[in-house]
DNA sequence: TATTCGTGGCA
DNA sequence: TTGCCAAGAAT
């Protein structure tokens, strides 16, 4: 279709909301676009497919600082996406453990299978294509489309969800307001350079148009935006009740036989799914927690360190007590477990949770006998 | 449309 | 200390 962000002049419809924005903000973009590890300067040709995908994949609700030391490690192991197709699922969810979200772990291995078997090695150059892939969804694909394929496509992450909703002065939230939210991008979002446009978008929400305290004295594109006008632009978007976090207990067992721990592998959904973790009770009531130490996976004699593990999820808060026990010797496993060396626990690939509980553990172990030198703030 | 799914930094 | 938030996808 034409350029929908020229299909009427400026000055015709003022810019008191949106307006022709992408000339300015393409400039703004060339003077103040962030090197990131996966990106090409603006104006230069576009990084490989492979890379602006993992990167995606990586960013998804998860932050620059967070996700730049895994896409090293990740390009360095895997510099195809051939590479990472043919890798063990287990040493590619190691690989990913700490970073959170381990869906995406599984679907990025699918996603690069499908990519080999299905399309020959090289990623789909359609926002349709790149769709049908696994963990793929309507930001993901858009932006691999306009940047790694300089498509026109409509790219709409949360950076762009909150520059809109202060372009036009939503006043709805945003969950509510998400179709007129992209009905306003594509109009927006030019033919030309679609993919440092996009960039440039999502730059502007992370370093200027940010959630609180916007810098609009220094915003490229204030003179077309209806909530600077307003005097009160961090008013936008309008915020939605938040739920509460239910909070729960459950606990960790931390077994050790002959230097080996015990591990388990869980299951291939849920939480934390399909990774390495410490056998655990049931996660519910606090009022319960009398009860859940009998689940322990094996007979032993079982000691609760204090304090617990606390640990916060997305939609609920966890105390994880963690019990210790010593063995004389391996004995049978439990289903999926694993006796782990102990020296080797940090190659274990284990979730935050679970890296924390054990460290918790492993300076129990340490001071046996002892009780000096606990490093950290331990409290009541 | 609403839930489920991690983690760490920061005000 | 607590809550908020980050380049969302799958169901």
């Amino acid at each position: 279709m034409a350029d929908p962000c020229h299909s009427f002049p400026a000055s015709v419809h003022p810019p008191k909301a949106g307006g022709v924005i992408a000339p300015d903000l393409l400039d703004w973009y060339d003077r103040h676009a962030r090197r990131l590890p996966w990106r090409s300067p603006p104006g230069t040709p576009p990084p490989d497919p492979y890379r602006v995908w993992l990167s995606e994949i990586m960013l998804q609700q998860t932050t620059v600082a967070a996700a730049a030391p895994y896409f090293a490690r990740f390009t360095a192991r895997w510099p195809t996406v051939a590479d990472l197709a043919a890798t063990e699922d287990a040493e590619l969810m190691a690989a990913w453990a700490g970073l959170g979200y381990y869906a995406r772990a599984r679907n990025l291995l699918a996603c690069a299978r499908a990519v080999m078997a299905d399309h020959g090695g090289v990623f789909p150059a359609t926002e349709q294509g790149l769709r049908a892939l696994p963990g793929i969804g309507p930001y993901t694909a858009a932006a691999i489309a306009a940047i790694a394929f300089g498509q026109a496509a409509t790219v709409v992450d949360g950076n762009v969800e909150r520059v809109i909703a202060r372009l036009f002065a939503l006043d709805r939230p945003i969950a509510q307001a998400k179709p007129e939210i992209r009905d306003h991008a594509a109009r927006l979002t030019p033919a030309v350079r679609p993919g440092d446009y996009a960039q440039a978008m999502m730059d502007l929400g992370a370093t200027i148009c940010t959630p609180r305290n916007p810098a609009c004295a220094i915003c490229p594109v204030r003179r077309a935006c209806a909530a600077a006008a307003t005097g009160d632009p961090a008013r936008y978007p309008v915020r939605a009740a938040k739920p509460v976090r239910p909070h729960r207990h459950g606990i960790g067992f931390f077994a050790v036989a002959e230097d080996h721990l015990l591990l388990v592998r869980r299951p291939p959904k849920g939480l934390l799914a399909g990774m390495r973790a410490l056998p655990v009770s049931d996660w519910g009531d606090p009022a319960d927690a009398g009860a859940r130490l009998a689940q322990a996976p094996l007979t032993a004699r079982w000691t609760l360190r204090a304090p617990p593990v606390r640990h916060v999820f997305t939609h609920f808060s966890l105390d994880l007590d963690v019990a210790v026990a010593r063995l004389d010797r391996r004995c049978a496993l439990p289903p999926g477990g694993e006796w782990w060396p102990l020296a080797e626990l940090d190659r274990a690939g284990l979730p935050s949770l679970f890296a924390k509980a054990a460290r918790l553990a492993v300076t129990g172990l340490a001071v046996t006998g002892k009780d000096e030198g606990d490093d950290d703030g331990e409290q009541a």
